[in-house]
DNA sequence: AACTATTTATAAGA
DNA sequence: TTCTTATAAATAGTT
């Protein structure tokens, strides 16, 4: 699409990479937009740059994109390179907004958080296996101490789920839903 | 770039707009994997078509592409549309392996788990408020079981960075410096 | 950043 | 869906 035609090779030099990289990366986004508007299709594209810059073209965002990407593709897990993906034919869509739907996207993004939370280990590990020295410990605290708020969390929402099981009158809120769990708690 | 010029906005016809997802899907990945081999660059593209199939390029995996760009853009969060990234010109990396690279990478990610964390809870929220009946506690239950152990590796890796304060043998392990915090304990 | 000679992508049609 | 092909669009090398 040039002067000349190239192979799909590294390109060497390292300004001549740089200037592909612009070149191409523009016509990228591009193609990623039209391709949004003609299909109303959601779109993310994240890459980054030779010298390790990131850069990003998203409709509507890359995070709602990704999201629901990881959410549809829980068991994509442990794989390897380049991938297309998506098993085969008839577009066929996922299931649209059922209650059902949505505590399976609950579940699976606990999912992904484990995820993430074992990459961290990982990290981790790596750092105290070679023995280095560390001066943030005040930082990890800070960590538990947003590990326990979840906790807490987390066990608030069983108590409202409890709760939803009566007959819930429409328009209520979660705050009549915590007061009415405080109250049986002090009852206790 | 084909018989005729078309304008960019939706297609309408549903048919036509397949095909045309389909067709620009391709040239898409193709584009963006000539991309990752002349300039060496990491890639992502996350896509649905108009039926919501997911369909994804990446090198080397999506994971680890957008991973690296959660973890780069902490304080990207809130935004709205279409977005190009990156503050501006010539292109200067990230700072390398360092060590303390790897610890702010780890804070990042927490953070990124906190951000899904925070769209769960949503979702649960919005389910309850809508006074939904729900039957399915027991995962739950798991979920907070999930939160506690994590809770405790936490505590876990504290008390190892502790210890790598002091002077480490190299080739020690994660487990000899576990027996370690084990018989510190049991001093107590 | 611009400019073009070429190569490449693709809209229609089969 | 896959192929063909006339034409629009992207871009490699150059200035």
């Amino acid at each position: 699409m040039g002067r000349r035609k190239i192979e799909i090779k590294m390109v060497k030099d390292t300004n001549t990479r740089q200037v592909t990289f612009s070149k191409r990366r523009t016509g990228l986004f591009k193609k990623a937009n039209e391709l949004s508007i003609l299909c109303g299709s959601e779109v993310a594209i994240v890459v980054f740059s030779p010298g390790n810059k990131p850069y990003s073209f998203a409709h509507p965002t890359v995070d709602a994109v990704v999201a629901k990407f990881l959410i549809q593709n829980p068991e994509r897990r442990g794989g390897g390179d380049d991938d297309e993906d998506s098993s085969d034919d008839n577009d066929g869509g996922a299931d649209p907004d059922t209650l059902d739907h949505l505590f399976k996207e609950t579940v699976e993004q606990v999912r992904m958080e484990e995820k993430v939370g074992a990459a961290r280990e990982k990290a981790i590990k790596e750092v105290v296996e070679g023995g280095k020295k560390w001066c943030e410990i005040g930082e990890l605290s800070e960590l538990k101490r947003r590990v326990r708020e979840r906790l807490t969390m987390l066990e608030t929402v069983e108590s409202m789920m409890l709760l939803s099981h009566e007959p819930v009158v429409m328009g209520t809120t979660v705050d009549n839903h915590l007061s009415k769990i405080k109250r049986r708690r002090s009852m206790m």
